[in-house]
DNA sequence: TATTGGACATACCGTCGGTATGGCCAATAC
DNA sequence: GTATTGGCCATACCGACGGTATGTCCAATA
């Protein structure tokens, strides 16, 4: 195809905003390592790991597998940046919907309301929740759950449960939050398959506070975890 | 190496005990057929879906990829016939611990602590709860689910939850339950991952039995779920 | 201006899931 | 007993994909 107008096409590609104390050149570096993560969290969403190519990824990215494996060590690897990426994000959303409140009950409420919304994010299902422990193999996903949302919900447990039984140990406390984060993950599963979501969503919290009121009814009559042995 | 005696070197594999209504032919297809599977079980246990080649899994049962593509569709397909087998193991073993007592309370928790059992099996912990959802699709692992396992869980959660509280409905139940085959899922992981294993089960045993307590103490006051709102 | 090294592109390899084809032999018909 | 058929499986091969080796270009620095 003749182009009239010779030179100047380049340009028209935004002149990238200058970061200051970035080069120009590692501000292209960082743009493209962000596209990819972008493109890759995208394409693992929509069709999962296994079915997500390199190929793909690169192609949506319009670089190659070059610049992919010049940024990351691998396929797992880029998973890993993408999995932290989306984990911090819903870490900081539930910190942020809890600071909209003092009161401590309000503030569990709160907390664990937003992590059963975020629990439905397509995003969260698939990569955090779905295939997260198959691809990085259990261990990892522990770590890095334990670097953000899961301690989060373990703060939010701990306080509930610190407000009626101040005798409970941190090992207690770990193993309640485990148990509320499993249910909550399943939870948001249940909620997003169910025909009416947004009933299945009212179901869970009333479930949930019911169990939290019979926490809190004991906690009040005295009865401490200790005395269920 | 030089074999003194001629022949007679085959007989020496068992001689397949001749099940009756069944031809020497459909036999040795029906053999082949369960060493793929209890191969493939093994495999996918110890290494994992994706790190399972087909080829070691034919090698593994002495045969080749033409007989695996006789008797399966393909990879997937074999380990969905793998899943259901966990599974209904699974199934069949908490429900055997349930007949064992009649009171309602103490099926549930002889149930439960079956489950939590079943749950830290390395087989049922890779093939069910890592890979599972991520494998199948999380609709199939759903669909495979409510025909075994979760369906106990259900039956359990519905004798607790009706004995205190009559008029909660089948949805609300399900809830219920899916909140606790949650909770206890992950509570397998977290037990199995455990530095002390054993304080780990019954820490858990404890955090249960002080939420099933708080239920039932909530129903002894007539407080039903649907007040909740 | 020369040089260096970061940021990619290109070409290629090995592995693996899946397919196409053919052979063998027990079961059935005649 | 012989012929024929079809279930059961082996062998050879293909394409896709993750990963690697090598080369190129150009901005940054000396």
């Amino acid at each position: 195809m003749a182009k009239s107008s010779v030179s100047k096409l380049v340009p028209k590609v935004p002149p990238l905003p200058s970061v200051p104390g970035m080069s120009r050149r590692q501000q292209f570096s960082a743009s493209t390592k962000k596209t990819l993560v972008d493109v890759a969290e995208r394409l693992f969403t929509e069709h999962g790991y296994a079915s997500t190519s390199l190929d793909a990824i690169v192609a949506g990215a319009e670089v190659t597998k070059g610049a992919l494996y010049h940024h990351f060590s691998g396929k797992q690897a880029l998973y890993e940046v993408v999995f932290e990426k989306v984990e911090a994000a819903t870490a900081q959303s539930i910190d942020a919907a809890m600071r909209e409140t003092k009161d401590p009950w309000e503030q569990a409420r709160a907390g664990l309301r937003t992590f059963l919304q975020a629990v439905q994010q397509p995003t969260y299902r698939r990569i955090v929740v779905q295939e997260g422990p198959a691809v990085l193999g259990y261990q990892r996903y522990r770590e890095q759950e334990e670097r953000s949302t899961f301690t989060v919900v373990e703060d939010i447990v701990a306080a509930v449960l610190r407000a009626g039984d101040r005798t409970v140990d941190d090992e207690m406390v770990a193993t309640f939050a485990r148990l509320f984060f499993g249910a909550m993950s399943a939870a948001g599963e249940s909620v997003t398959e169910a025909s009416n979501p947004e009933d299945a969503a009212e179901r869970i919290e009333l479930a949930v506070t019911y169990l939290l009121t019979g926490v809190q009814t004991l906690a009040k009559q005295g009865v401490r975890v200790e005395d269920m042995r």
